[in-house]
RNA sequence: GCUCCCGUGGUGGAAUUGGUAUACACGCAUGUCUUAGGAACAUGUCCCGCAAGGGGUAGAGGUUCGAGUCCUCUCGGGAGCACCA
C-alpha cells in the first residue's frame, strides 16, 4: 500500500477537475434548482492568509454538499481590486498600482486554486477590468439621471494621511478606518448617493430576511430611525431680535423648531437649546447677539472641526433671548450648547432636565431649573384607588453613613420615614413633622431632593386600593437627640440603622409592596433622579394622570391643531459621499462645463478609462491626482460642445463591491451589467457568508444598490441577500489577532506543504463553530491529519469479495443524516466529528464496495482530494466522486435499532435499559420496576407519577 | 453610559433545543512495538469516595418530575453604538 501523501495527489486532481470543467456552472440545468452561494470577494493584497482559507474553503463544503444534493450551485469568486493599499504599496515599492494589483491577482489566483474549491473561475469578476467598471460608471449615470446621485457642498471627513474624503461609515472613533490617523472636517463639494431615499426600506426590508439578529440590529442602528415630533417654539420680536431684514412676519422663521421623541415631557421644558450651527445661521441673518455668545459660537464650531475631544464636558451659554412654550405659553430662555448637534433633527432641542440625562447634567452645571412632569409608576393602577400625596426621607447619620429604616412589628413591613401631607403644607413642613413623629429625632437637615414616584398598591390596614405620589429627600441627622415617640401611634415601630444594600433588600422583602427602595437607589446613584422612562404625567395641566404613551399622541395632536407641531421621524443615516481624491479607483463619469455645469458622459462612450499616470501621488490641496492627466482632462462639453473638463475624483471602492454579485450571473455581457433573465435565475443570493466588519458598510451599500436598481426596473430582487451569516475570526495560537508584529501569523502555504489542503480545510472546519472562529492550535491539525491517514488505510483494506457489513450499513445510514444536517447548518465542526465517530465505529469492519463509496461520499465535501483519489484509484471508479449524489438516508432503518432508555427516579439517573426502538411505556415501566438497580429506590414507596419520553427515558416520581 | 452576545475539563469544543453533562479531537500519563519519528497501537484522564453513592456547566436564587439549556439578580469576558434629543 502506498503511504498517504497529499502533496502527491492534490495538484493532480486540481488539474483534472479544471481540465474536465466540472465547476463551470450553467445558467440552467433541467430539473435542478439554482442556488448561488456567495462569499465576499478578496482584495488582492498580495498574499493569502489563513482567514482567506476560512472564508472560502469552508463555504466550499456547503457548496459541494448542495451540489451533491441535486442543486445547480454557483460558487463564484473575483477580486475587489481598486483601493488605497495598491497606491500606498506602489509609492513604497515604486511600482505602478495597476502592475502591483495585477501581479497580486495572478499570484493569489494560484494560491486560491490550491484550496481545491469548486469556484467557477469562468465567471471571475475583477473590479479593475474596464468591462466591469464601465457598468459601475453606467449605474452612476443612471442614478444621477434619477436624482439618486448628486453633487453638494458638505462638511466631510478628511483623512490627512490618505488625503481623501471618507464616508461616515469609514470613520471609526474619529479615526480613519484604514490608516488610523485622526480624521478632520473640511467643507468640500462632493458627489453623493442618496441612500436616505431608502431609509425606511433599509429597516423594514430586514423583517423577512434570514440574517443574524446582530447584523440586522447593526443595520437598524445605523439607519437610526426615531419616532417623535417637531415642535415650534415662538420667539417674540423675532424680527427685531434675530432677523431684522425679515419681511414676511408670518414666516415659520419666527419660530425655533425642535425635534423630540418625548413630546409628553413638554411641560417640563425649562429652556430651548440650539446647536452652534443654528446659532451661526442666526448670526448670518442679522442676529445681534452679545460678544460672549458670538465668541462661544465661533469657538465651539472651531472645536468641532478639530473633531471631538476626549473631555466631553458639556459647555453652553445663555443666548439672551426667550422662546414661548406653545403648550402653556410659558416664557423660557434660549441657550446655545455644543452638545446639541447641528446635523441631527432640527439642530435644536427642548431642554427637559428632569427627563433627559444630558439636559440633567447641563442643568446641574449651569444651575438651571428642573421640573418633573413624568413620574415612574410602580404597580398596577386601579380605577377605584384612593389618592394620597406624601413625602418621605432617606435619613442618614454622619457617623457611619447608615440609613434609617422603620420596622412595623405588627405586619413585619419595612419603610423609610415619611407620611401624608396635611392640606396645603409644603414639603419641608410635612417632612419635618413626619420624621420627628416617626423617629423621635429632632436635629436634622433636609438636603438633596431625590425625586417623586407614583406607586399603586393595596393598603391592607385600611382595606383600600391606593395610588400614592411620593416625594423623597435626603435628610442628614445632626445628632441623636430625640424625644419619646407618641405611644399610641407608634408603639409597634422599631428603628434600624443599616447600610444601603441591606436596606434595599429589606424594603423589597415587604409583602404589600411599597417600592421605596427606588429612593435608596436614587440616593446611591444621583443620576437616577433624572427619570428618562415612560410614566404618569404630573404638572402638565389637563394631561395630568395620563401615561406617557397616550400623552405623546394627545399633546402632539393638540400642538398640531394649533399649527405648531407635527409627528415626525428622524434618522441618523446620512447620504453616502462617494468622491475620493485618489488615483486608483473608478473615474466618476461626469464632465464639468463652464456654461452647462455638470453633464454626464454619454453612456455609449463608457468606460471612461483611468488614464495611465506616472505621478499618481495625491496633492495636499484636496485636488485629485487625475487633474494632472491634462490630455485626458480636457474634453468638449457633450451638450454645448464648448471646452470642458472631466471630473477628477474617483469613486469609493465600496461602489465597486455594491453590485459584483449581480455581475456573476452574466459576467461577459457587453450590452448590460447583467441580463434581467440571468439575474432572475440567480438572484436573490441564496446564502451570503462574510465578515462581521461589513455589517454597516458593504451590506448597507449593496442593499441600497439593489433597491435603487430595482426601483429603476433593472433588477428583480429588492433584497439581494436572503440569508446572511457572519463568520468568526481565526486568531493566532496565542488567542490574539494574527499580526506580523506579534509574530503569531499562521501561513496557510506552510501548513498545506506539511499536511495538505484537505487537512487544512478539515482542521479549520473542525476547530469550532463557523460563526465563532477561534485560535489556531498548531497541534490540532495533527488530529485531522491522523484521521485522513486512517481513512486512507481503511479504504485500502477494500477487497472485491467482501459482502456488506450490517454494522456499517446502519452507521453509514445514521451519519448520512447527521452530517447532512451539520453541513446545512454550517456546523462543520460537528460534521467533522461525526465523520470521525463514523470511522471509529466501522474501522474494524470490512465493507463492501458500495459501503466504502458511501463513506467517501460523506467525506468528499470536506476533503475533496483524498476522496477523489481513493474513489478512483482504490475503488476503481471511472467517473469523478464530485459528480455523484449524496447518499440517500433511509428513515425506516432507524426505528428498528436497539437503543438505551434512561431510568430516572425523581429525576436522577439510576439505570439504563437496552430496548428495541418504539417500545411501549407499559413494557418500559415493567422492565424498570424489575430492575435490580431500581428496586431499592422505589421499594415500599408510593409512585406518584411516571413520565415517559418515547425512546429516551422514563422518570419514576415517588 | 446604552444595546446585544457569551461564561461547560489542562486546551478547542459536543449536548438531537427542557431529558445520560463533558461526545469528537488536542494535550497529558502508563504500556506495547520500534535501527528515536513531527510515528503507530492499547489503556486511562471533571472532583470526593475502597465501594455504594455524592458533588459538579462563573456565583446566588427561582420555575419544573427533570435545567448547561427557561426566568431574576450578581460577577467576569467580548462586540456594536455613543452627546442621535
Amino acid at each position: 500500500m502506498v503511504k498517504y501523501s497529499p502533496q502527491k495527489i492534490e495538484k493532480k486532481w486540481q488539474k483534472y477537475w479544471e481540465a474536465k470543467k466540472f465547476y463551470v456552472t450553467k445558467d440552467k440545468v433541467a430539473g435542478k434548482e439554482n442556488k448561488m452561494l456567495l462569499t465576499e470577494f478578496a482584495y488582492p493584497s498580495g498574499n493569502l492568509h489563513i482567514g482567506h482559507w476560512y472564508a472560502f474553503s469552508l463555504p466550499d463544503i456547503k457548496a459541494r454538499y448542495l451540489r451533491m444534493k441535486g442543486y445547480n450551485v454557483l460558487y463564484p469568486t473575483g477580486f475587489d481590486a481598486f483601493g488605497l493599499p495598491a497606491e500606498n504599496a506602489a509609492i513604497k515599492h515604486n511600482i505602478h498600482p495597476e502592475k502591483w494589483t495585477k501581479q497580486n491577482i495572478a499570484y493569489m489566483t494560484r494560491q486560491l486554486k490550491s484550496m481545491g474549491t469548486m469556484f467557477d473561475w469562468s465567471r471571475k469578476v475583477s473590479t479593475i477590468d474596464p468591462d466591469y467598471y464601465a457598468w459601475t460608471q453606467w449605474m452612476f449615470i443612471e442614478f444621477y439621471k434619477k436624482g439618486l446621485a448628486y453633487r453638494a457642498i458638505t462638511n466631510v471627513n478628511w483623512c490627512p494621511n490618505d488625503k481623501t474624503v471618507l464616508a461616515n461609515e469609514q470613520v471609526v472613533d474619529g479615526k480613519c478606518d484604514r490608516c488610523k490617523s485622526e480624521v478632520t472636517q473640511k467643507e468640500l463639494a462632493q458627489w453623493m448617493f442618496k441612500i436616505t431615499e431608502f431609509k425606511d426600506e433599509l429597516i423594514d426590508g430586514l423583517k423577512n430576511l434570514d440574517w443574524q439578529e446582530t447584523a440586522k440590529l447593526g443595520q437598524i442602528n445605523w439607519v437610526g430611525r426615531s419616532q417623535g415630533a417637531t415642535i415650534k417654539f415662538q420667539i417674540p420680536n423675532y424680527k427685531s431680535q434675530i432677523n431684522p431684514n425679515h419681511q414676511n412676519s408670518k414666516s415659520k422663521n419666527e419660530f425655533v423648531e425642535v425635534f423630540t421623541t418625548r413630546p409628553d415631557t413638554i411641560f417640563g421644558a425649562t429652556a430651548i437649546v440650539i446647536s452652534p450651527e443654528i446659532a451661526q445661521k442666526w448670526l448670518s441673518i442679522g442676529w445681534q447677539a452679545s460678544s460672549e455668545v458670538k465668541s462661544y459660537v465661533k469657538k465651539s464650531l472651531a472645536k468641532r472641526e478639530l473633531e471631538r475631544e476626549e473631555a466631553k464636558e458639556k459647555t453652553g451659554i445663555d443666548a439672551g433671548i426667550f422662546a414661548v412654550n406653545p403648550i402653556n405659553n410659558q416664557k423660557i430662555p434660549v441657550w446655545v450648547a455644543d452638545y446639541v448637534l447641528g446635523h441631527y433633527g432640527t439642530g435644536a432641542v427642548m431642554f427637559v432636565p428632569a427627563h433627559d440625562q444630558r439636559d440633567f447634567e447641563f442643568a446641574k452645571k449651569y444651575n438651571l431649573p428642573v421640573k418633573e412632569v413624568v413620574l415612574p409608576e410602580f404597580g398596577q393602577k386601579k380605577p377605584n384607588a384612593i389618592f394620597r400625596d406624601s413625602v418621605a426621607a432617606i435619613v442618614t447619620r454622619s457617623s457611619d453613613d447608615k440609613i434609617l429604616l422603620v420596622l412595623n412589628k405588627k405586619n413585619n413591613e419595612w419603610a423609610i420615614p415619611g407620611g401624608g401631607r396635611d392640606s396645603n403644607d409644603d414639603d419641608v413642613t410635612t417632612l419635618t413633622r413626619e420624621v420627628k413623629e416617626e423617629t423621635g429625632y429632632t436635629d436634622f437637615e433636609i438636603k438633596e431632593y431625590l425625586g417623586q414616584i407614583s406607586t399603586n398598591f393595596f393598603a391592607s390596614a385600611r382595606n383600600v386600593e391606593r395610588t400614592k405620589f411620593q416625594k423623597a429627600y435626603h435628610v442628614i441627622l445632626k445628632n441623636e437627640n430625640s424625644i419619646p415617640l407618641k405611644p399610641d401611634a407608634h408603639e409597634d415601630m422599631e428603628l434600624h440603622w443599616m447600610n444601603a444594600q441591606e436596606s434595599i433588600k429589606k424594603l423589597d422583602s415587604n409583602t404589600s409592596i411599597s417600592y421605596e427602595s427606588e429612593f435608596v437607589k436614587r440616593f446611591l446613584q444621583p443620576s437616577l433622579v433624572c427619570f428618562s422612562g415612560n410614566g404618569v404625567l404630573v404638572n402638565s395641566g389637563k394631561f395630568d394622570g395620563m401615561d406617557s404613551q397616550l400623552a405623546k399622541k394627545k399633546i402632539v395632536e393638540e400642538l398640531k391643531s394649533k399649527g405648531v407641531g407635527n409627528f415626525q421621524k428622524t434618522y441618523r443615516l446620512r447620504d453616502w459621499i462617494l468622491s475620493r481624491q485618489r488615483y486608483w479607483g473608478v473615474p466618476i463619469p461626469m464632465i464639468h462645463c463652464p456654461a452647462c455645469g455638470y453633464v454626464p458622459v454619454s453612456q455609449k462612450e463608457l468606460p471612461v478609462k483611468l488614464p495611465p499616470l506616472k505621478d499618481f501621488k495625491p496633492a495636499d490641496d484636496g485636488r485629485s491626482p487625475l487633474a494632472k492627466a491634462t490630455k485626458w482632462l480636457n474634453v468638449t462639453c457633450p451638450t454645448c460642445k464648448g471646452p470642458a473638463q472631466r471630473e477628477t475624483d474617483t469613486m469609493d471602492t465600496f461602489v465597486d463591491s455594491s453590485w459584483y454579485f449581480m455581475r456573476y450571473t452574466d459576467p461577459k455581457n457587453k450590452k448590460a451589467f447583467a441580463s434581467k433573465e440571468k439575474m432572475k435565475q440567480w438572484l436573490p443570493v441564496f446564502s451570503y457568508l462574510g465578515g462581521a466588519e461589513h455589517t454597516t458598510m458593504h451590506l448597507l451599500y449593496a442593499r441600497f444598490f439593489a433597491k435603487a436598481l430595482h426601483k429603476l426596473g433593472y433588477v428583480n430582487a429588492s433584497e439581494p441577500f436572503l440569508n446572511r451569516r457572519n463568520r468568526g475570526i481565526i486568531l493566532g495560537p496565542d488567542n490574539q489577532k494574527m499580526s506580523k508584529s506579534r509574530g503569531n501569523v499562521v501561513d496557510p502555504d506552510q501548513e498545506v506543504k506539511k499536511y495538505g489542503a484537505d487537512a487544512v480545510r478539515m482542521y479549520l472546519a473542525f476547530m469550532g463553530p463557523y460563526l465563532h472562529g477561534g485560535p489556531w492550535n498548531p497541534g490540532g491539525i495533527t488530529g485531522v491529519y491522523r484521521f485522513l491517514n486512517r481513512v486512507w488505510n481503511f479504504v485500502h483494506t477494500y477487497d472485491v469479495k467482501v459482502k456488506p457489513s450490517s454494522v456499517a450499513a446502519s452507521a453509514l445510514n445514521n451519519y448520512t443524516h447527521k452530517i447532512g444536517i451539520d453541513i446545512g447548518d454550517l456546523s462543520f465542526n460537528t460534521g467533522v466529528s461525526n465523520l470521525m465517530k463514523l470511522l471509529n465505529e466501522i474501522e474494524s469492519h470490512h465493507l463492501s464496495k458500495q459501503q466504502y463509496e458511501t463513506f467517501l461520499k460523506l467525506l468528499a465535501p470536506f476533503a475533496p482530494h483524498v476522496a477523489e483519489e481513493l474513489w478512483q484509484s482504490v475503488l476503481k471508479n471511472k467517473k469523478s466522486i464530485h459528480l455523484q449524489t449524496w447518499p440517500v438516508f433511509d428513515k425506516t432503518l432507524v426505528g428498528s435499532e436497539k437503543l438505551w432508555i434512561m431510568v430516572q427516579v425523581n429525576g436522577k439517573v439510576r439505570d439504563k435499559l437496552e430496548v428495541a426502538g418504539g417500545v411501549s411505556q407499559k413494557d418500559v415501566e415493567k422492565m424498570a420496576e424489575e430492575s435490580a438497580k431500581i428496586k431499592p429506590w422505589i421499594e415500599g414507596k408510593q409512585v406518584r407519577k411516571i413520565i415517559f419520553v418515547p425512546n429516551k427515558l422514563i422518570n419514576i416520581v415517588i
